[in-house]
RNA sequence: GCUCUCAUCGUCUAGUGGUUAGGACACAUGGUUCUCAACCAUGUAACAGGAGUUCGACUCUCCUUGAGAGCACCA
């Protein structure tokens, strides 16, 4: 009995996107999955920009894919250069290659011109549906002689190339699913190119994925179907084959697979609207995997130790945006105060509040500090915020009131507030808490109101100060607005009782 | 329609023949607190159904049901 050769291969995996729009989520988990895979193991891991489909294909994608990537974390040790230097990892480089190979399954007879129109195919597809079968090319150019096919060829007859399956049972092992079974005979011949400039996806991954030597094939379920396409093709060129790891899908919430018709699903979006790519990596990585323990914080370098391809989940799941919140107000709230602060600055400029000067990184920061524990997105920042930064407040004056005091009531406290803040010297938080609370128990005693409820005093001056229903407290408030803008919104509030 | 795949709290999941079925998000309650968050504590909540196999099935087998993906001159 022969012992079958074990092949120790160096661990190479590949993700390859198609530049035809923004980095799905889906695409950048793949991604990421494919890194832990190859850092875990010591392999490479290689990015491959499939833009065989001219018409679709935009560069400007493929730079957003880059970026986002990059933005991510997700280094790649193989690909496109930052500046735009792509070499051999895009498909539209590779002509040559994918003309070869062509040329060598076409002379030996594993493929085929064919004719048909579009038309046609489509009556058959229709046919083929109506009577209860997989749609496949029942392969009528397939008999044609070479002669015919050259005749069609020189007259400009409109031709596709065309790839003979074999009819039987392909079976592999996948990493995620165990033992995979396909029927070759209901594929039927497969286009594998438009014409011999033109590869399509099938092939080409099968070319490329050989020339690039990829040891290990990581994508999402949704190719399972064209890995019998794919294996066929690697024996048909004598190709080694990869081992295949199907990931399961991201759903969303109606349990469909994620897609624009159910909100964002770029990680550009995401990005914009302020997820940190930490919190993404790490929310990406918990669907369809875990790490078989209780820990759920995961940096990018704590997930390469910890993964391991088997604790792939083989069912889909559902991105849930709870759990993204929850993760990315973790991460915000770890994040050291200048880092966070200069990520909240583009969304302050960008809502007209932050102007050039006007206000110091020290002040911003005390903002940024006192609002972090209510923030889930970076953008949040701006709601949060935006009192800081007005002059004029715009509230009801009811909110004014604490308890339903009374109109008069709610004066008194302003009033007591402003005269006690008007004596303070030293304008620093702390003394502002002491002083106030102080002047709390003073309020509730001369009114006789419950002595611990601070809120006679506090609350009234928080709205006066905020103009808000929920905020920071009134001291971390005034502290960051200074004597003189305290007393202005006191007095603001006063006249608007009046 | 055909092919393939999947199935534990609402969601992400732990669990590999014997468990009070565990954790996290979300939700609820309490604590803290002027408010909202954050934080701490507690609670609600699941093995899709039916047959087997077995002393014993969430766990193994089969069937049913349900769900998803794929079936392009897209990738």
């Amino acid at each position: 009995m022969k012992t079958k050769e074990i092949k120790i291969k160096k661990v190479r995996v590949r993700i390859a996107p198609s530049p035809t729009g923004a980095l799905h989520v889906g695409t950048a988990r793949s991604a990421l999955f494919n890194y832990l895979f190859a850092k875990k193991n010591k392999g490479s891991f290689v990015l491959r920009i499939e833009d065989t489909d001219i018409e679709r294909s935009d560069l400007k994608w493929t730079q957003e894919i880059i970026e986002e990537l990059k933005w991510l974390g997700i280094q790649w040790d193989e690909g496109p250069d930052i500046d735009g230097q792509y070499g051999p990892y895009k498909q539209s480089q590779r002509l040559d290659i994918y003309e070869k190979y062509l040329k060598q399954l076409l002379d030996e007879n594993k493929s085929y011109y064919c004719f048909c129109s579009e038309d046609e195919l489509e009556a058959m597809r229709q046919e083929q549906m109506a009577r209860g079968v997989t749609p496949h090319y029942k392969g009528k150019c397939a008999n044609l002689s070479k002669e015919e096919a050259e005749k069609f060829l020189k007259q400009g007859k409109l031709s596709v190339i065309r790839f003979r399956i074999t009819n039987k049972k392909i079976k592999f092992t996948d990493l995620v699913r165990g033992e995979v079974e396909f029927d070759a005979g209901l594929l039927g011949d497969i286009i594998i190119a438009k014409n011999s400039k033109t590869p399509l996806y099938n092939f080409s991954v099968a070319v490329d994925d050989h020339e690039m030597q990829i040891s290990h094939v990581i994508r999402g379920e949704d190719h399972i179907s064209n890995t019998p396409k794919q294996i066929l093709m690697q024996e048909a060129l004598g190709f080694d084959q990869p081992i295949y790891a199907h990931l399961p899908l991201i759903l969303a919430p109606d349990r469909t697979k994620l897609s624009k018709r159910h909100g964002a699903v770029s990680v550009a979006e995401y990005r914009e609207q302020g997820y940190l790519p930490e919190a993404i990596v790490n929310f990406m990585a918990l669907l369809g995997w875990n790490p078989g323990t209780e820990k759920e914080a995961f940096t990018l370098s704590q997930l390469v130790k910890e993964f391991s391809i088997e604790k792939v989940q083989k069912a889909g799941a559902v991105f849930n945006i709870q759990r993204l919140d929850f993760i990315n107000g973790f991460y915000i709230r770890e994040k050291a105060i200048e880092k966070l602060t200069e990520l909240c600055k583009p969304y302050l400029k960008e809502a007209g509040l932050l102007v050039a000067g006007q206000i110091s990184d020290s002040k911003l920061e005390k903002i940024i500090e006192v609002s972090k524990t209510r923030m889930k997105k970076l953008s949040d920042i701006v709601l949060l915020s935006d009192f800081f930064f007005k002059d004029k407040l715009n509230y009801d004056k009811d909110l004014l009131q604490w308890q339903k005091i009374g109109d008069e009531a709610t004066k008194e406290s302003l009033l007591f507030s402003e005269k006690i803040l008007s004596e303070i010297k030293e304008w620093e938080i702390k003394n502002l808490e002491k002083e106030l609370f102080l002047a709390s128990e003073k309020f509730n005693l001369e009114k006789g109101y419950q002595e611990k409820n601070k809120g006679y005093l506090l609350w009234p001056l928080r709205v006066a100060l905020s103009g808000r229903q929920a905020s920071a407290s009134p001291f971390e408030i005034a502290d960051i607005l200074g004597k003189e803008k305290t007393l202005k919104r006191i007095s603001d509030a006063i006249k608007l009782i009046i």
